[in-house]
DNA sequence: CACTCATATTCGCCAAAGCGAATATGTCGA
DNA sequence: TCGACATATTCGCTTTGGCGAATATGAGTG
């Protein structure tokens, strides 16, 4: 079959666009919902969601959904080979400076006393209750 | 600095297209000279001078000129985790069908009693002598 | 069923990237 | 210095991808 020999392609083509990778990086500890995406990155909605699609196509994130909301979680790839660079990549976020930030902004977002007014009754992320 | 940020960018887009991939598993094995890469991917000797200078301006391969010719060798990238990553990936294509079958083209090309006529005198590739 | 809210999709525009064809650069040998 | 050869770069075109704005879908609520 011919779809392994595009899968390479496919993955790297999700990995090349820095939102993308920022999307990833929130994920790393558990499912985030789509409104704190939107609000710890500064983008458009529509923005957030074309990428979340391009990702899911990818098969790299899986998607579930709760009433309103929706859920988006990383999916380690089925190719073992493809795993393994997608586990090193997610390391790799990690470690940068800038996605750190990332993940400090969403919990400061998440685990304030008061979510901002956009994300009352928003489910948190399933890496920071309260 | 920002650059690191951007090295992850520019190295996955490096790697999402498949003459590029095509072209770094045939340098796998060792230094390989551009009219081999014409003769063995059957493309346009522009189009793989193109692939091959966005490989190096992503850092990922090396010249060297020889006279007339320029050979070609993958470099590992300086930082660890694109390290890492890049040599997954090299593993990777080594067991993909299609590239095993590129790299046993090459080998018919040059390790035949005769080169093709239009690689008389062509440098054979490292890997590969007579 | 209307209305609202969260999310997804579509549209039109612009920049980036890939391609073939043509041309430029650089090296060697006569 | 000229010509031949290997490789690189440029040009014009087409495709792809990202974006904001507008709109559509889908779920919950009254």
């Amino acid at each position: 079959m011919k779809k392994n020999e595009a899968q390479v392609e496919l993955l790297f083509k999700a990995l090349a666009d820095r939102t993308r990778l920022r999307l990833l990086n929130l994920m790393a500890a558990g499912e985030v919902c789509v409104c704190f995406f939107v609000e710890v990155l500064g983008a458009s909605q529509p923005k957030i969601s074309r990428h979340l699609a391009y990702l899911r196509r990818a098969g790299v994130v899986a998607a579930r959904r709760d009433g309103k909301w929706m859920h988006y979680r990383v999916e380690t790839p089925a190719d073992p080979h493809a795993a393994r660079v997608f586990a090193e990549v997610m390391t790799w976020l990690s470690e940068e400076r800038e996605m750190q930030k990332d993940r400090a902004r969403m919990e400061n977002i998440c685990c304030a006393p008061r979510l901002p007014v956009r994300l009352q009754g928003a489910p948190r992320p399933t890496a920071l209750p309260t």
